[in-house]
DNA sequence: TGAAATGTTGGGGCG
DNA sequence: ACGCCCCAACATTTC
């Protein structure tokens, strides 16, 4: 009697370098593939809107894929551990595989999970697939984990090169019969009333195929201008892999791999590397989207909230047009240029005096590729109170901005083309406020 | 992965 | 010819 292997399938959408799956299919036996939607779990992060359409399309991919191989992705809905544990009993698995994840709580559920079931005497095997290293491994000549980028990066390099991606399986041994499945539009992931999505169908195409040929189009037509490009909003010379990363529709030792023998590469690796410092800040700060990672911005006068201004900023409706552009492409798309984000954000922190977490809670909501590590990583980077963060002083002005990157206005009229209204507060007053309220912070005790 | 304020320099207009 | 001033251009400092 056949002991099925099963595959957990979480942010790891993907049939090729999946060594979860290439290791189940290697153990012989007929394979059964799960996702599980879990937002029961403790300290779990609920999706947002814009993440559960892209999950909703990824998944509705990996499904066809998988059934072209004869394999049904099994979908359940649930706190995961009790969940994978019934299903290993209703199939009578008798091993799993799945692919390491690094936030705390998905940790916790993870290692609980590996200790039952092992208990239980059923085989559980991880793998590390969505970092180029794993956390523990990238260390200072003391032992503890970086805190700058650049030395981080630097030692990341003098490793062992991240290993080759592993092609997809040419066979899938399917099980006979599969346990029962959710359907994937009984979720409800998609939303509807309204239908807010058209302008996200427009701009993307979620799953493992589209993710591959944009990296090939990425690598040909983009990659060679990257360095000089990237940072022009309308230029469209940036990689948009993030969201495919986020859903790991894409492995980064594939990107890695494609990318690292082109001439000019640097520039783009090192945003892999940015990615990669991010999840590793969260693997050694769990709370990084809720805690100051400088606890002396614990102190950070933060006035009162004004709902309005937070609502404008959120609409598009500042009457800054660099800002209203970017607030208005992530809402229309999911998405929003890099260069771009940095604006906005320190526009919310800087100029408006509202908490980077209420910017990181929105960008969370509204994002496809936003993940628990990157975009609160970002935002604190963005506020001051991050890992090698820009200074607190460090105001961006976002005329100069637009002057600078987008010279010719097209960004801004592409998203923003109304003629420009008053801005809701004067940049040069505000700054000065953003700089007393430093202030404040600078002679707080150091944690 | 800033911007603004302040400081320095040097060419050119002009008395 | 010379000194003076203006000011753009660039550099440095400060926030």
């Amino acid at each position: 009697m056949a002991s099925p292997s099963l595959v957990w399938f979480r942010d790891d959408l993907r049939l090729a370098d999946n060594p979860a799956l290439r290791a189940a299919v290697e153990r012989g036996e007929p394979v059964v593939a799960v996702f599980v939607l879990d937002e029961e779990s403790h300290g779990i992060r609920t999706l947002g809107g814009a993440a559960r359409w892209w999950l909703h399309h990824s998944l509705a991919s990996l499904e066809a894929r998988l059934r072209d191989h004869g394999v049904t992705l099994v979908l359940r809905r649930g706190a995961a551990d009790p969940v994978l544990r019934d299903l290993v009993a209703d199939s009578n698995a008798g091993a799993v595989f799945w692919n390491r994840r690094y936030g705390g709580p998905e940790r916790a559920v993870d290692a609980g999970l590996k200790a039952a079931l092992r208990e239980d005497g059923v085989e559980v095997t991880s793998f590390a697939a969505s970092l180029l290293h794993e956390p523990w491994t990238v260390t200072t000549g003391t032992g503890t984990h970086y805190s700058v980028f650049t030395p981080f990066w630097r030692a990341c390099l003098a490793l062992p090169a991240p290993r080759a991606p592993l092609p997809e399986p040419r066979v899938i041994p399917g099980a006979k019969s599969a346990p029962a499945s959710d359907s994937l539009d009984d979720w409800g992931l998609l939303p509807t009333r309204p239908d807010w999505a058209a302008g996200l169908r427009d701009a993307w195409a979620p799953g493992e195929p589209a993710a591959r040929r944009r990296l090939k189009e990425f690598l040909e037509h983009d990659l060679p201008s990257y360095d000089r490009a990237r940072d022009e909003p309308a230029g469209g010379a940036t990689s948009l892999l993030s969201p495919r990363l986020r859903w790991g529709e894409l492995s980064p030792f594939t990107v890695w791999h494609e990318a690292v023998g082109v001439d000019g590469a640097g520039g783009f690796l090192s945003e892999l590397g940015w990615r990669e410092f991010a999840w590793h800040t969260l693997f050694h700060s769990p709370e990084l989207a809720t805690k100051n990672l400088r606890r002396e911005f614990d102190s950070f006068p933060w006035p009162p909230l004004d709902p309005a201004q937070l609502e404008a900023w959120q609409h598009g409706e500042t009457g800054v047009p660099l800002v209203d552009a970017g607030m208005r492409e992530l809402w229309n798309t999911g998405y929003m240029h890099n260069r771009v984000r940095m604006v906005v954000a320190s526009f919310l922190v800087k100029n408006l005096l509202i908490d980077w977490r209420l910017g990181e809670e929105w960008f969370w909501d509204t994002l496809v590729d936003a993940d628990e590590a990157n975009n609160p990583f970002n935002w604190q980077w963005v506020a001051g109170s991050g890992a090698d963060a820009a200074p607190y002083f460090r105001v961006f002005n976002p005329e100069l901005q637009a002057k600078k990157f987008d010279p010719q206005g097209l960004y801004i009229s592409r998203w923003a083309s109304e003629a420009p209204s008053e801005p809701i507060v004067d940049l040069g007053e505000t700054r000065k406020a953003a700089l007393a309220a430093y202030d404040v912070v600078k002679r707080a005790p150091r944690a």
